[in-house]
DNA sequence: GCCCCTCTGATTTTT
DNA sequence: TCAGAGGGGC
């Protein structure tokens, strides 16, 4: 087999074959970096003759991993045997073989956010922190910033100066967490760093097999990823790292920028690539993107270009509400579609979710078919997360997190009392919740009884175990729970999308064991850390007829044919959290970076003059980001064709006069954007007018009060019910 | 033990 | 505005 490299442009080509040695490789936004990766496996296979089991490519998400392998099998014609992972998947895999060195049982569980809150939160009871000071929100969030910036994370509590309570909080939850034979997300990470430290023996054995180490989004790394990089790769040093220090957006969550502008000093000698030919965007697009972008200080140098010139004109938009904003979008998905696109080359990004409420009703008043992702997914629903759970304690009867959650669902009539008497229990035998109730000899009579019934199912279900598959196994053993009864009788949601869920589950699981060939391996534990892992299951789906709408940070590595970037205002976007602090701003600038970036075609920047937050009206300034952009974007009383284009839509205006663009942080001091005059289809609201509520449906107005944003009018729907709405915020469009 | 109502607080979330 | 949590009443 060989290996084409005359579709790759010279530092593409040079990124695949440098196979030796540290290699740094800056990929701009839209420049072939996976085509890169990808290349640079089937390279070293084919053409360096290394064994695929040799080499180790690493990766943050799962669809990422899951697009690498499809890609390296597709140019290598086999599965090739690469280790292909994402950082968590690799540590869960090692740990499953190792992690008795370090006093774990191979069936450890992984708990996510949810499990960890719940832990915390007895945590907090049993210390009896006050919660108004330590809510279980906090201390996760303080816990987690310790284990992401430090390997000692006790140590870096006690360093940044953290009172007595969380030191004391924090040294707990690790207790618990060992006592429970479980992980956290973080915790795989530190885990596999302890073991390597602590069994040199079993380092030098991945050094070995890893030989080959690749990095994708090293932007991204925080502390921990960069160390079991670095002793994986600190013999040998064929690293090849790739990423993008314009897009790291992760800050906030651990990731340390400094691993990729520093790699150079880590890594002596290292080789630096840059690619900077993007194959994404029009000349326009970059053009605001460069701009944005060069004020940011200490960034790695590199400017994108590309060969797709005469772009369409960036359009900037201004409505007086967040209203105006979103009927102006679907204005211009209408028209687009009109000339053709596909509702699905359209993308709405936003700063945060909230934004995304108003889009959604005007959307629905315009039947545009749209998909809003990052809701809660598949693996977090809860119904799935019970059963999870009964097969998690199952797997680990330690888990008192899954325990806690399931012994009660369905209903047993198990609450505090009986609850708080357990715990004591566990706590004096030094036992898990689950052991107790398996032998539970020295609770009352009383408290005996009632977990009786939850201790028989769950020893039949080990009696069952391994004699029927694993679906068929699961299935039964929520017969014997009775979980669909109690689905049904649960009227909080809809039965028939949940009992779905549960046979979707199962069916996963029937799917999971049928390509499941780990001889060594235990069939439930890698299921449950898959799945563990596998919490964010809502994948963009290319061709799904649906305008897209997701936050900036879920949008990386996707790309639209039109994007619309709304709530470019001051406060929203930069947020207002990090407008006084420069290195929150630089970091809201990337993230402006990358939103512009996801542009093929057309890109929309629009923001509105007062918005509702938090249930209270904000008026705002358009975002610096904006001015920062300068004569990329469109200016008042620009002269160019677009300016024409721009009168058929309702209100037009971008009144900043731009400043020369200054690098480095700037505060926008511009005057306050004159209201807009042309017509405003929303507010100029007369008696008579038949209108479409995105609720109610279609009606005639009877009566119109008052003026202005207070205004309220009388609709009488086809449905005969009559309302009294604020007219400013109803979900209303006039029908002609 | 469970349900309802009031109060509170609020970015972003790859794993 | 609105979702989630905790307190109080049944």
């Amino acid at each position: 087999m060989e290996i084409d490299l005359t579709k790759l442009n010279q530092p593409q080509r040079e990124a695949v074959t440098c196979t030796e040695g540290p290699l740094l490789v800056l990929a701009g936004a839209g420049s072939g970096k996976t085509r890169v990766l990808t290349t640079r496996i089937a390279y070293l296979i084919a053409e360096k003759s290394v064994a695929p089991y040799h080499i180790l490519a690493l990766t943050f998400t799962n669809k990422a991993a899951k697009e690498m392998k499809e890609r390296v099998q597709k140019l290598t014609g086999e599965d090739a045997g690469v280790w292909l992972f994402t950082f968590h998947g690799f540590c869960a895999r090692l740990l499953s073989m190792e992690i008795d060195a370090l006093g774990y049982d191979k069936r450890f569980s992984i708990y996510d956010e949810d499990d960890q809150q719940s832990l915390i939160g007895h945590i907090i009871k049993d210390l009896n922190l006050n919660d108004k000071v330590f809510s279980k929100r906090t201390l996760a969030g303080i816990f987690s910033d310790a284990k992401n910036h430090s390997l000692r994370p006790e140590e870096f509590l006690r360093q940044s100066y953290q009172p007595r309570q969380v030191l004391e909080a924090f040294s707990l939850y690790q207790k618990r967490l060992k006592e429970a034979n479980a992980l956290d997300f973080d915790d795989l990470l530190l885990k596999t760093i302890e073991l390597f430290e602590k069994r040199p023996d079993v380092l030098a054995k991945y050094r070995d097999h890893f030989r080959y180490i690749l990095v994708d989004e090293y932007q991204d790394t925080n502390m921990a990823q960069y160390h079991i990089v670095s002793l994986l790769a600190r013999e040998h040093r064929n690293l090849c790292v790739v990423g993008d220090d314009d897009q790291s957006i992760y800050g906030w969550r651990g990731a340390d920028i400094r691993n990729i502008l520093e790699f150079e000093k880590d890594f002596p000698g290292a080789r630096v690539v840059r690619l900077e030919q993007n194959y994404r965007s029009t000349d326009k697009i970059l053009e605001a993107a460069n701009r944005v972008i060069e004020n940011n200080r200490g960034r790695k140098d590199k400017r994108l270009w590309t060969e797709k010139t005469d772009g369409f004109p960036i359009t900037v938009y201004e409505g007086r509400t967040e209203r105006e904003e979103a009927v102006y979008i679907c204005d211009r998905i209408l028209n687009g579609r009109r000339m053709g696109s596909r509702y699905d080359s359209f993308a709405i990004l936003y700063r945060t979710h909230a934004q995304s409420r108003i889009l959604e009703m005007i959307l629905q008043s315009y039947s545009i078919p749209y998909k809003v992702y990052g809701g809660t997914s598949f693996f977090n629903r809860s119904e799935v997360k019970d059963v999870l759970s009964y097969l998690r304690l199952l797997s680990n009867p330690n888990d008192d997190v899954a325990f806690t959650r399931i012994i009660n669902v369905p209903r047993r009539g198990i609450g505090n009392v009986a609850m708080d008497e357990l715990r004591a229990e566990a706590q004096q035998r030094e036992l898990s919740l689950f052991a107790v109730v398996l032998d539970p000899q020295t609770l009352s009579l009383r408290t005996r009884a009632k977990f009786a019934p939850f201790a028989h199912i769950m020893e039949a279900a080990f009696e069952d175990y391994g004699k029927k598959t694993f679906s068929v196994f699961a299935a039964d053993l929520l017969k014997r729970i009775g979980y669909d009864a109690y689905l049904k009788e649960d009227k909080k949601e809809n039965y028939e999308v949940r009992s779905e869920n549960v046979k979707e589950l199962l069916g996963y699981m029937s799917e999971f064991e049928s390509s499941f060939d780990d001889p060594d391996g235990d069939l439930l534990q890698s299921f449950l850390s898959t799945v563990a892992l596998f919490m964010n299951a809502d994948n963009v789906d290319e061709q799904n007829g649906c305008v897209n709408l997701m936050t900036l940070h879920a949008a990386k590595g996707l790309e639209f044919d039109t994007v619309f970037l709304c709530g470019m205002e001051d406060g929203l976007f930069p947020s207002a959290q990090s407008k006084f602090d420069p290195e929150k701003l630089e970091e809201e600038r990337r993230l402006c970076y990358v939103g512009v970036t996801r542009a093929q075609e057309k890109l929309f920047l629009t923001y509105a003059g007062s918005r509702m937050l938090y249930g209270q009206f904000t008026a705002s300034q358009p975002s610096q980001f904006l001015r920062e952009m300068g004569d990329a974007i469109r200016m008042p009383g620009g002269s160019s064709r677009e300016q024409a284009a721009q009168k058929a839509a309702p209100v037009e205006s971008f009144h900043a006069q731009t400043p020369p663009v200054h690098t480095g942080p700037q505060v926008f001091m511009g005057t306050k954007p004159a209201t807009p005059k042309t017509v405003d289809k929303v507010l100029d609201w007369k008696d008579g007018d038949r209108v479409r509520h995105a609720i109610f449906g279609e009606g005639v107005i009877e009566n119109v009060e008052g003026k202005g944003p207070s205004q309220i009018i009388r609709v009488r729907f086809k449905n005969g019910v009559e309302k009294r709405l604020t007219a400013l915020y109803a979900p209303l469009t006039r029908l002609e």
